[in-house]
This record gives C-alpha cells, structure tokens and sequence, in this order.
DNA sequence: TACAATATGTTATATGATAACATAACACTT
DNA sequence: AAGTGTTATGTTATCATATAACATATTGTA
C-alpha cells in the first residue's frame, strides 16, 4: 500500500464517517451490535477505498491494533456479520469484499470492477433487475440471492488514458 | 455420490455424446488439441449434470483411470483450456465449473443455480444483457467480462414441493 | 451474582489455485 | 527415420481462501 492508496480527499473521510454512523443506526434497530472489531473491518473497507480479500483484511487489523495476530475466523466471523445485515458486499469474481453504499436497498447491486484501477462501483440499477426477474420467472425459477459482477475499465480510467495513454 | 447422482436418462447420454462432438469440432477449427485428459474433465462434467469443483474432479479423475494421483495443477490446466475455448463456464459464487452448452455463442450466460438440487441451469438472455450494456454506458464503463449468477429454487424443485413437501 | 446468549480467541485443517521446473508426446522439417 | 521446436503433462512445493471445533471472554438480563 503505497501512501497515496491511503490518501482521502475530505469528502471522501465525511463520507466514510456517514457509512459508519448509519451502520450504527441500522444495527441498533436491528438488535444487533457492532462491536469494535465489526465497525473496525467496515472502517477498513471504506477507508480503503478499493474491494480487500479477507487476508489483506487481517493484515490491515494487524497493522492497525496492538494484536500480534488476528487469525481467520476473527476476520471471517466479523465479515459474516456485515454481509448478514448487507453492510458489505462479497465480490465473488476477486474473493474480496466491500462496503455496500445502501444497505436498506433490498435488491442486490451490479459491481462494476474496474481491472485497471481497482475500485469496484455500485450500479444500482432497475432495468437489469426487471430483465432478471422476467428471465428468472420464464424458468419457473424463484430468486433468492444474484450476484451481477461487471469487469472492465471505469469511466475515469478511460479518459485518463485518452489524456496522456 | 450416491447411485441415483449417476442415473442418466437416454436422452441426456445422447445429449452429452453430442456435446464432446461438438467440442471436438471446435477445436479441430480452431486447430488446437482436445486430448484425453481434457476430454475426460468435460466427460466428467457432462455427466455429473451439476457442478463440480477443482478437487472434486481430481477425486473423479483417479477413480476413473488407473492413476493413482492426480495432482491439482494437471486438473486446472484442463479446465483453463476449457474456459479458454469456452466450453465450460467458471461459476464464481461456487468455485465451480459446469458444462457451456453454447460454446459459440459470445455473450456470456445468466447461470441459475438451484441451492436445493444443485443442478446449474444455463439461461441465455439477450434482454438482461441489453441492460447491462446500457448501464455499463451510462457509467461509461468498457465491458470486458461479466458474471451473473442467479441463487434460489428452480421449476423443478418448486413442483416438486408443491406436490409432496 | 448467576445465568444464558453472544462474541471472540486459538488451533488445526479443508478447499481452491498457482509457481517452477522436469519429462513426455506431438508435429513438422529435413 | 532422426532431429528439433512446440505443446502437454507430471511433480513438488507453496500460496490463498475459508471453515470446523472447541476454549475463553464479554454482554445483557433475571
């Protein structure tokens, strides 16, 4: 991780404040807690900006905290917890996770993943959730879980790249 | 794997014969080799008819020849040929793989994967895939590969629940 | 305080995937 | 047929991802 992977614009850091504060929220209704091990891995997540597998995560919570070690099961256990209540998403297609921008929503977002560099962004999206849901029920099929993962390169790369590529 | 796993219809035994022809077709366009063993992997997984993983296939693999190790890089060397000429899909949600019954055709497949028989049903659909391209452009993001993957109960299972569960 | 429920720690191991290098099979030329 | 380059497979080791099983600690509540 080099210093400007870490780097937050202002916006960016209130942003993240917001994400916990309504994690908070949601959790309290929920009866559930997020204890500071769960609030810490949400706050990795949004803090880094990009999807981080389950190993970096450790490495981070290493890094972060006067543990010496923090085996798997802590890490898994803490993003079972967070997946369970849609505060994170599981990106299948990289083994990693990140932060889910509206966990209240029910339908599950298309990621778009960007191979270039790296940010992987939320496309809530209707139509493809219509077109799903027709597909779905032509097969006689009833839906539960979906996972839509897009792979390419984002807007922002495309353009820096016609710049000066 | 219990015997009934094993029982196939006529029907799907000649299906299946037909896909291998159709394989071996493609690759002799495409001048490349479909040898033994990566005849054997598609074999394997036309006729377990759900998907299987890396290492359920070696397991498959030794019990059906008279190897007595079959070591992982060999099974995923066959599979990474097979993905290559697209004639298997690679379902990320299950870290498994299962038969592409058109190889051909570019667009990737919605995949529905029931959670209670397990059976993985391909599901091509050209209006899901018009609404990804329009999202995709609304981000202006540059579509390379996409993963869609649909959980739940399949028609089958459905009636069959309906009827006796 | 005592108890039940929830959360975390700890050790071991299963499962999924690849790197690096050695050997074998094939296909093409002479 | 022998030699040569290419492709495929074998082999060993290791990395990466994820879970099982059981012990301890923390929390909320009677």
């Amino acid at each position: 991780m080099t210093p400007v992977d870490t780097v937050q614009t202002n916006s960016r850091k209130q942003a993240n404040i917001k994400a916990i504060q309504r994690a908070k929220q949601i959790c309290e209704k929920r009866n559930v807690r997020l204890t500071a091990l769960r609030e810490q891995v949400l706050t990795l997540l949004l803090d880094y900006g990009k999807p981080l597998g389950a190993y970096a995560l450790m490495d981070l919570l290493e890094a972060n905290s006067d543990r010496d070690r923090v085996a798997p099961p802590t890490v898994y256990r803490a993003l079972d917890f967070l997946l369970k209540y849609r505060l994170i998403h599981k990106i299948h297609s990289l083994n990693a996770y990140t932060p889910n921008s509206n966990p209240l929503r029910e339908d599950s977002s298309v990621i778009l993943i960007c191979t270039h560099c790296g940010i992987a962004e939320e496309a809530p999206n209707n139509t493809i959730q219509q077109a799903i849901n027709l597909c779905a029920s032509q097969y006689r099929f009833g839906v539960e879980k979906q996972v839509i993962e897009i792979s390419g390169k984002c807007g922002t790369c495309r353009t820096a790249e016609k710049n000066h590529g």
